[in-house]
DNA sequence: ATACATGCAAACACTTTGCAGCACA
DNA sequence: TGTGCTGCAAAGTGTTTGCATGTAT
């Protein structure tokens, strides 16, 4: 009877796991699962890509990383633990942090949501990153 | 001399992309490019998904439908004009408008962009729509 | 007539999954 | 010592592209 109600099934720490976090919390600019991939092989050659997929997933739903879903691009992942929000470059399609309050009153500017229960909220920016005007010469 | 700036070299009004643009303009609930691909197929039975997608390119550039991109998902289109929000169910993957009058100030919230020049934004809302708050039962 | 557009199939980018064997707790 | 995890390969989505042919202007 009642022996604790068996949530998370999910709880072993691979090397593998490891290395993954470590890589994501190395790389300060919004890695995708590519670039950790490279990080990680480094110092595990024949780790697969689907151990990292995995591995992302798992340390995203355990809130130990952030999935940032960008349209049309390959999820980026970071350390920041803070709601942040995000501008996307059209020319590199390099996502980058946006200093800007947490909009906490956002919720009360939506009139009708029809029905619609709101979890978060996502607030991208679209546009063109510095390094990229330069290179566009303007 | 001066003959006109060579602007936009496309403009041809084929069927197919009459029939895209019709679809699009036909069915309300942001048609992934599938959607439309099935509709218009009931009309030109051999049209291609390629030109399906050449062609609700051209009319997004043309600004004839918008596109709205979603994380994880496929790219949706819409006929309505100006700017709204939208919110994506996690459970079904569907896109909702959401009344929200349109944040025209959010770029005097950015304290810091980094250099990165806006030029629009979007806010996406992530949660559980109604049909599927009743479905899993609350 | 001629260039843009189409249709087809193959290629592409990103992610998930089935399965046999392995290793952490 | 069992089951969660790994590696591999294959499959799955969603979209783009090369090329020969077709067609709107």
């Amino acid at each position: 009877m009642a022996t604790q109600t068996a949530e998370r099934a999910t709880t072993r720490n691979t090397i593998q796991r490891a290395l993954v976090l470590e890589a994501v919390r190395s790389l300060h600019n919004h890695p995708t699962s590519a670039d950790v991939y490279e990080v990680v092989r480094e110092k595990h050659p024949n780790i697969s890509r689907a151990t990292v997929y995995r591995n992302l997933g798992v340390l995203a739903n355990r809130g130990e990383v952030l999935r940032v879903e960008v349209p049309n691009g390959a999820d980026r992942y970071d350390f920041l633990n803070r709601p942040h929000y995000h501008a996307k470059c059209r020319v590199c399609g390099g996502v980058f942090d946006v200093d800007m309050p947490y909009q906490s009153d956002i919720l009360a500017k939506v009139s009708d949501a029809h029905g619609f229960a709101i979890e978060e909220h996502e607030i991208i920016f679209n546009g063109v990153c510095s390094e990229c005007r330069k290179a566009e010469g303007r």
